[in-house]
DNA sequence: ATTGATTTTTAGACCGTGCTAACATTTTTA
DNA sequence: TAAAAATGTTAGCACGGTCTAAAAATCAAT
């Protein structure tokens, strides 16, 4: 049995593991950084994980997960993305909302429960962010396509997913009028600062190059 | 805000003084075996919660909860029945499985999701076990009737609630074809054990005194 | 290849929640 | 009412998870 603390930990190892821009390899200092503690309490973490065989660790080398840590994360994934699903589609909150929530919701230990939540919810496959939820097995198509950040100019596309960056981001996008399935047009691209300005249905809309990394279209 | 911890010893603390047997009065002993803890740890969590302001605790004397405590106590068995209610109407999980889930679930903290699953729920008045839910501003009429261990030989009765022990009993109320609304004739009670001899339906069952003092009928 | 910057680890401390052992108080009972 | 039993408290320790400060290892740049 994990602590939640130790569950997000191998979370957090899991997300630097799948993220696009870096190179898949964990660090201390980056993992310390998603989960806002020192990166000396990250040290004594590891430790303790590859004790219990979830993570494979040196000092001073790299981080992965085992195969036994990947399946345990990817069941968090699947119990974070399945409550955010039931949030958002059975309790009315909004997209911005679910996130904080259902991080809390994600360590309530019972396999029954997430089964049967599945069940009721249909089989989902999508969260509100468009993300993939991991089948019970731990299947998982993470067809991220391509981010905004890197699209052709003059082309259509239409928004598949979102970074869950959390409430401020999101909403940000809301505010912009940009959500899952918006279809864009892209007009522009600044060299400069890597700033993109769409269209989207009458009006134009331009957003920075940090935030054009974490839309992903089709 | 509270800690799981802090928030289970608000939820004993009010069980005791809503007991029927007990006088209301709390001790540390009762307090820390209803918690599972020892009586010296009881004694460290009700200094701090005297120090919040939670409990009304002098070294030595009865304890009880300030009016604060006792709404926030409260709030809990609220978020405690509404899940359980949750499970058991929406999951499909059955009487004596959904206590442990919803220990869990008591603690997820935030005031929308709860309002939004009363309503999702169609603000349902009691739990599975027949208990009241209290409603968002702490009302709760608890008119737990009279025990069976109470009732008049020769009357019918139904059952309205049973206390929640834990998944043994609740089984093995099951296995008697026992439950919430079950029409129960008194035919005897033994005077020198308590026990009593219920008829149900076509067949007589009987059931020790510990066993009918658990059972609220009307 | 050496130096300097960055990353990572170690050592020692703290807080929350639990424990045991010993002691203090209250209650029961003879 | 005095002794015995039950109940409750204190003191000191352990463990998980966090921190800071300082040392060690690795990486980057000249």
């Amino acid at each position: 049995m994990l602590s939640s603390t130790e569950e997000n930990y191998l979370k957090a190892l899991l997300r630097i593991a799948t993220e696009k821009d870096g190179n898949g390899e964990a660090g201390t200092n980056q993992l310390a950084l998603k989960l806002n503690v020192k990166p000396a309490t990250a040290t004594d973490m590891l430790k303790k994980l590859k004790e219990k065989g979830l993570v494979e660790y040196q000092k001073y080398k790299k981080i992965s997960l085992t195969d036994t840590g990947r399946a345990l994360a990817t069941g968090i994934i699947r119990k974070h993305r399945l409550w955010e699903t039931f949030l958002f589609k059975k309790l009315g909150f909004s997209w911005d909302e679910v996130h904080d929530v259902a991080e809390q919701l994600e360590h309530i230990q019972s396999d029954k429960l997430v089964e049967q939540l599945d069940n009721f919810l249909g089989y989902p496959q999508f969260d509100p962010h468009g993300d993939m939820i991991p089948r019970a097995n731990g299947e998982l198509k993470s067809d991220k396509s391509v981010t905004l950040a890197e699209t052709l100019v003059g082309t259509q596309y239409t928004i598949v997913s979102v970074t869950d960056n959390g409430p401020d981001f999101l909403q940000y996008l809301s505010q912009l009028k940009l959500g899952i399935q918006s279809v864009i047009h892209v007009l522009t691209r600044f060299d400069f600062d890597g700033s993109v300005v769409l269209k989207l249905h009458d009006h134009e809309v331009t957003v920075s190059k940090k935030v054009a990394e974490n839309i992903y279209v089709v």
